[in-house]
DNA sequence: GATCGTTGTTTTAAGCATAAAATAACTTCA
DNA sequence: TGAAGTTATTTTATGCTTAAAACAACGATC
């Protein structure tokens, strides 16, 4: 990679790496990583789903939290689960329905609320998926070790807690603002 | 709800994790919580560069590398830089142009090949989000050490290169498959 | 028991992303 | 040289994603 000859100092203009590079500014060089790597196991994983199931990770996204709360859930609680926004969740749950994968039923004690829960075709598939799925991060992960493995793990939940600390203070820090 | 009668299949496993969850599987909880650090970290980088410059990550990304590179760059090689397909960086080089950003030309040698450039105008612009983006990183990771970011910083470069092998493995089987 | 703020969901408009097919320019080599 | 294969990019069709606005049902309060 280009050799930026540095200059010496901090000074606030060694423009070499301002956007992403060598030199310090060590946190940007772990989000860099960070984001290389996800985006490598998630192409991995995407290419996977299409490849055996023709389907797509969004999708795998939603059953899987669907499995995993063992019990029906809203639109809501399946945005803030899968971190992404209300509108998105609204045109998943309608594919996943065309596809048998999901059923969709109106709150009986709150009318807006829309409960999606899986029906039986729809656990089924999410089974042979998940077994597929554990095997690809697994093979993507086996050149390291154990230790490793363990040590990436109890980082990155320091991380995680870090930055949603961070966004809290963001946010009211937000509403000084207005 | 569904305590799903298990058919025997799998056999060993305690089916509550199959998808995501607790006890083993530490590959699968590894790669639930980077990919959790990842999406939070970017979701803040995108609000800001949204609400500070009205524009996206993506050509956020497009505008650094080729700052990084320091030279122009070939649609074919911004794709592969930014792990992203071909036809995507089409679009968004486009968009980019009538922004005036950047400057897209016929590369002489070879008439198949679109050379894209910074113009003052897009690199003045970069430099100010680079800047605000250094802040906001910084931010996120500001609870860690700054021991924790390097062992960070080391086990994601571990990841990288046991991933990239795993693929290339992957790929040579793809071939024999045929 | 009407109005006010809140909450849950959908809609809208724009942009991002993929895979696959199409185009176009290059290279090779017989 | 010209047919066959390769490489760089664009196009196409579809789906994902967001932010913001709209809608609809709830809860409280006066």
């Amino acid at each position: 990679m280009e050799d930026a000859p540095r200059p010496g100092g901090a000074a606030r203009t060694d423009d070499f790496e301002t956007g992403l590079g060598a030199g310090d500014g060590l946190e940007l060089r772990v989000w860099l990583r960070l984001l290389t790597c996800s985006t490598l196991i998630e192409h991995g994983v995407r290419h996977g789903l299409h490849r055996n199931f023709d389907t797509t990770l969004p999708r795998f996204d939603v059953l899987a939290q669907l499995q995993r709360a063992r019990k029906p859930l809203s639109m809501g609680e399946l945005s803030r689960r899968l971190m992404v926004t209300n509108g998105n969740i609204t045109g998943l749950v309608d594919r996943l329905k065309t596809e048998g994968l999901v059923d969709r039923t109106r709150s009986d004690g709150d009318r807006r609320v829309q409960m999606v829960s899986l029906t039986p075709e729809g656990a089924a598939l999410f089974e042979r998926m998940a077994a597929d799925n554990r095997v690809w991060v697994t093979g993507m992960m086996a050149a390291l070790s154990r230790a490793e493995k363990e040590a990436l793990f109890d980082l990155l939940g320091r991380l995680k807690s870090a930055v949603l600390d961070a966004g809290q203070t963001m946010e009211e820090a937000d509403e000084d603002d207005q």
